[in-house]
DNA sequence: TTGCGTCGTAAATCATAGCC
DNA sequence: GGGCTATGATTTACGACGCA
């Protein structure tokens, strides 16, 4: 595991930090209705159970891994908006 | 209800472009960074408040110029080379 | 030692500001 | 105004690491 460099080189432009996993899947956008459904199931729990995981996935035509990534991201989104729903009361 | 309604409103408000003086100081950190353009958080926060902008807006900037910057940099050798020449005559005072 | 959690990010895409 | 590009924000997909 690692990987990662330290070299300088302030004048040239080799600035190799990161990355892209060749294998990486190219990011697919969701539809409308996807994405629609995955917010009314994130709306019901934020957590999935196993079960419902499959039953998501099987009825919007994604893998199980996209929901699962699907509601961490979502979580994520979540936790961020309300750290700024936290920092207003001004104006 | 209206300051309700107008703080509604403040927070769907179209997005600005940074200030010159923003951009440049973000700018002046990327470039003087090259070598890693990754803040830390307390970095992040400082920049921040440079700024006057929140840190994940801090967070996008270097996400976005990360990226942009390595998908073509020689588009970027002109601004690469101003910043390089104004840290250089910072160092020197 | 599987498996799902968060955190930070890349890369693509979206939305629109702002210039000509 | 209309088109076009630059720029800030959001959306997918992971790697790294944590915990049970």
């Amino acid at each position: 595991k690692e990987e990662k460099q330290q070299q300088l080189d302030p004048n040239n432009p080799a600035a190799n930090w990161i990355h892209a996993r060749s294998t990486r899947k190219k990011r697919c956008p969701y539809t409308k209705y996807q994405t629609l459904e995955l917010e009314k199931e994130f709306l019901y729990n934020m957590y999935l159970t196993r079960d419902r995981r499959y039953e998501v996935a099987r009825i919007l035509s994604l893998t199980e891994r996209q929901v699962k990534i699907w509601f961490q991201n979502r979580r994520m989104k979540m936790k961020k908006m309300n750290r700024e729903r936290s920092g207003k009361d001004h104006l | 209800v209206m300051i309700l309604r107008s703080r509604f409103l403040d927070a769907r408000r179209k997005r600005r472009n940074f200030s010159k003086q923003a951009t440049e100081i973000l700018n002046e950190y990327f470039y003087s960074h090259l070598s890693n353009p990754y803040p830390s958080e307390e970095a992040k926060e400082e920049l921040a408040k440079k700024c006057s902008i929140t840190v994940s807006q801090v967070s996008n900037w270097f996400g976005n110029k990360r990226i942009r910057y390595k998908k073509n940099i020689g588009k970027f050798q002109e601004e690469a080379n101003l910043y390089a020449a104004k840290t250089a005559v910072n160092a020197a005072h």
